[in-house]
RNA sequence: GGUGGAGUAGCCAAGCGGUCAACGGCAACAGACUGUAAAUCUGUCGGCUCCGGCCUUCGAAGGUUCGAAUCCUUCCUCCACCA
């Protein structure tokens, strides 16, 4: 399973998860065990599906014998990276960003391999950043830069040409991000940094202050941008972002996006997102030729990063869940544990039923957040897309008998193929 | 600074005094067919609704008119060409 040092490129480029790389940085990696480092945004409370590529790119660094140093941008969070953004960005708090840090920090925590010789670490560039004055910085860093050179920046560019333009916070991200990839080659020895594509110019700054600084060649290999068959970036769902994040995506929900995904995407994700190897993959991906309904790669697919992102019992539970909604079909089957399960998991509303005790249909699912309003629900419930406990809804059952509740008080609703929401009926 | 053009729903884009909540396309949602897929076909698609309607929209603010997205005035923004 593990692979030698030498293999870390070789390792991404397999994946489709290698896009650039500076000149030289094959032979230093395989001249011996480094350390390489990439860097996440504090700009949520949690990472999503998007930044988990280059995450993914620092467990394979890991696996292939290197060091990964997993840093959060506890300092850089402060200012706001121009790159592939627009508009200039509202500033963010110190209060928001340490506490975006914290969430961050626990989830790299858990995905990232600690122990042994090659053991990860975890760093936040608000130790060394926050308490950086400014003229050391401006003779240190900024001497070798010229701004001729910042200018001709993708990231700068773009920002010059629109009627917007860059602040001189903004501008100045760069140097901040070239100062860590410093910082860490020397407190760590580090000499490799990964992120995306849109990272590649703020990387190339860093290779070249550690180069004029410290006389070191340091390397830099980005990944690429992740799309889906349709050609959009991957990770969104209709309600948003898919996070990382259980109180954000439930796990359910997470398992639930993996799965649903579209078979030419199946194996591009397979590569990116799990550890499974070559010969795995491709057996996995003949089978959506073979036998597509049986859907082999989406399930390992979604079982995997399920695991990887929230463990093995969530994993199981949102397995499990998924069985009892899609394949079992009676409700009135289910147990307290599985009720209690789907209400953690699937979108859940107590509602008060009105005072004549009378259920309303429209009401339901508007409360239950599965409808925007009653007059959206009303069209569905038209259209044939509402049901109740596994029926199917008629146009005319706007309000549903109090003897079609489940154990507790419940109703298991739903909404066209795969939308479900748990409602309790008070009294 | 000058001249000309343009700003319409999530995006693109018609409309140029009433029949306009506004043609059409994309996206999205639902149904049929499937495999919780894709493609295709059908329907929905500003907000709310006791389904009778009600409310708010066509860059912004005023004005003309019985009536304006459509005409007029001022302002804001973008684009092109000229300086």
């Amino acid at each position: 399973m593990a692979s030698s040092p030498t293999d870390f490129l070789a390792e991404l480029a397999w994946r489709g998860l290698l896009f650039q790389q500076t000149d030289g940085a094959a032979a230093a990696l395989a001249a011996g065990p480094v350390s390489g480092y990439c860097g996440f945004d504090p700009t949520a409370d949690s990472l999503h599906v998007g930044n988990l590529v280059s995450l993914m790119g620092l467990v394979h660094l890991q696996r292939c014998g290197h060091r990964p140093v997993a840093l959060v941008g506890g300092g850089t969070g402060l200012i706001g990276d121009p790159s592939g953004k627009a508009t200039e960005r509202q500033l963010k708090t110190v209060e928001e960003v340490q506490a975006n840090v914290a969430a961050i920090r626990a989830q790299l925590g858990r995905v990232l391999d600690f122990d042994g010789a090659t053991g990860a670490r975890l760093v936040d560039n608000g130790d060394w950043l926050r308490s950086l004055d400014l003229i050391t910085f401006l003779r240190d860093t900024g001497k070798h830069f010229t701004v001729n050179w910042m200018l001709q920046k993708d990231s700068v560019e773009s920002r010059l040409a629109s009627e917007s333009g860059i602040s001189f916070t903004e501008f100045s991200y760069m140097l901040l991000q070239a100062h860590d990839f410093a910082e860490l080659h020397r407190r760590h020895g580090v000499t490799l940094q990964l992120g995306g594509s849109d990272q590649w110019g703020n990387i190339t700054a860093g290779t070249t202050l550690v180069r004029k600084l410290h006389g070191a060649e340091v390397h830099g290999v980005t990944l690429p941008l992740l799309t889906n068959a349709a050609g959009q970036k991957f990770g969104k769902s209709e309600a948003g972002a898919v996070w990382l994040d259980a109180a954000r995506t439930t796990p359910y929900a997470f398992y639930q996006y993996f799965l649903q995904g579209d078979d030419r995407d199946a194996g591009k994700l397979l590569r990116t997102f799990t550890l499974l190897d070559r010969a795995t993959i491709e057996a996995l991906e003949a089978t959506i030729g073979e036998n597509a309904a049986a859907r082999e790669a989406q399930r390992t697919l979604a079982r995997e990063v399920t695991t990887l992102i929230h463990g093995e019992a969530a994993a199981r539970t949102a397995i499990e869940l998924s069985t009892l909604l899609f394949q079992k079909g009676d409700p009135a089957t289910l147990s307290d544990e599985a009720l209690a399960a789907l209400a953690r998991e699937v979108p859940f509303a107590s509602v008060t039923p009105a005072a004549d005790g009378a259920l309303d249909t429209l009401a339901l699912f508007a409360d239950a957040g599965l409808a925007e309003s009653k007059g959206a629900a009303r069209r569905l419930l038209q259209q044939g897309g509402l049901s109740v406990n596994g029926v199917k809804l008629g146009a005319g059952d706007t309000t549903i008998d109090r003897d079609r509740l489940l154990r507790g008080g419940h109703l298991l609703l739903r909404k066209g193929a795969r939308d479900y929401g748990l409602v309790r009926v008070q009294g």
